[in-house]
DNA sequence: CCCGTTTCATTAACTCGTTAAGTTAAAGGC
DNA sequence: GCCTTTAACTTAACGAGTTAATGAAACGGG
C-alpha cells in the first residue's frame, strides 16, 4: 500500500485489475507446476500440447493441429520438423490434397504420453483439490465463454468503440 | 462431434477441459481485441505492460518492474534498452546501490499512455459489457486467487504428488 | 481450358520466453 | 579487513510468438 504514490490520471486501467494481466499471471502460476514434469519427459509446453491434440485424433492436418493446440502455423512448422526428427510425431503428405501435411503420433510420442499421463493427472488433481473442484469447473466454463466471444462481429464492434472513444476522449 | 475417433486410453486430460489451455485460449481472445489498438500506437503487448506499470509508480528498479509486468529479467533488459532508445522510458543507476537500475516514464511513453488510454478504456468497457460486469469481476478474482496458489509450499506439494503418481502409476 | 483467387504450408525477420552462465556490487561472518 | 555468499542485472543461446511475404496447389468462374 505504501508504494502507490501520486498516480498520473491518464493511465488506462489499474494493472492489478486488468483481465489480460490476470490471465497471464494465472497461466504462469499453473504452468510453473507442470513445467518440471514436462522437463523430466523431455518435452516443452508446446510440444506437450501437440502430442495431446494428436492423441485425441488419428491424424490431422497441420492447420487443425495448430488450431486445437493454439499454436500459430509458422511455429508448428518448426516444431513439426524437430518433433518428427525425434520420432515424437510422423508427417506425411495428403494424397488427395498435396498442399496439406498430415500429422500423427509416432511411437516416441505415444511413449511420452503414456509415461507422463499419471503425473499429469496427479498434478491436475492436486491443483483442483487446492482450488476447489466446483470453482475450477466454473472457471474453465467462464474462460471458454470468454474465448468464444472473440469472433469477427465482436471484434469489429470493439474496434468501432475504440475509434469513437478516440474521437470523444482527449480533444 | 464427428471427429472424436477411438481415443487411446492413455491421454492425460481432454484438451477441451484443460485449465492451462483454457487460460491460453481466453488470453489470446482478449489480446486479439487489444492488439490493433496497440499497433496503432506503436507498442507491443509487453511494452504496454511496462508503460502501465511505470505509470503507477514514480520510479522502480528493474526487478520490481519485471515482477509487476510479469516479464522475465532478461527480457526486460532487452526491452529497456530499446524502449530507452525510443524515448519511452528513462534509465539511471541507483545512487545508493550501484547494482540497481531505476526505470521511469519518459515523455514519449507518457504520450503513448495519454493518447491510448481512452481507446484502452473503451475496449475494456466493451469487453465487460459483452461478458458481463459481475462475471468479469468474479473471473478476475478467481484468476488472482489461482495465481496466488503458486507459492513455494504449493509447488513442493504438487511436485511430491507427481513423484508418487509416477511410482504408483505405470510400473 | 485458363486465369484470378483462395487456401495451406513454409520461410524470413524480429521480439519475447526460458534457462544457464557470467559480472558487478552489496552483505555477513570471522 | 578479507572472503564467501547473496543479490541485481546482463549476456548468450535457443525455441516460440507474431507478422509479412513467398510457393505451391486447389478452386471457380468465364
Amino acid at each position: 500500500m505504501s508504494d502507490a504514490p501520486p498516480r498520473p490520471a491518464f493511465l488506462p486501467t489499474d494493472v492489478r485489475h486488468s483481465l489480460p494481466m490476470a490471465l497471464l499471471r494465472a497461466r504462469e502460476a499453473v504452468m510453473a507446476r507442470f513445467r518440471p514434469m514436462l522437463d523430466r519427459h523431455g518435452v516443452n509446453e508446446q510440444q506437450w500440447r501437440v502430442l495431446r491434440v494428436l492423441a485425441e485424433a488419428e491424424e490431422l492436418d497441420a492447420t487443425q493441429v495448430a488450431a486445437r493446440a493454439s499454436i500459430l502455423a509458422p511455429s508448428l512448422t518448426r516444431m513439426a520438423k524437430s518433433m518428427a526428427e525425434r520420432g515424437l510425431i510422423a508427417r506425411r503428405k495428403d494424397a488427395g490434397d498435396a498442399r496439406r501435411v498430415l500429422l500423427r503420433l509416432a511411437p516416441a510420442g505415444e511413449a511420452v504420453l503414456r509415461t507422463a499421463a499419471s503425473e499429469s493427472r496427479a498434478l491436475t488433481e492436486a491443483l483442483i483439490a487446492e482450488f476447489g473442484a466446483e470453482r475450477t469447473a466454473a472457471l474453465i466454463d467462464h474462460l471458454n465463454a470468454l474465448a468464444a466471444l472473440g469472433s469477427e462481429a465482436a471484434l469489429r464492434a470493439a474496434d468501432r468503440a475504440g475509434h469513437e472513444a478516440r474521437d470523444a476522449g482527449d480533444g
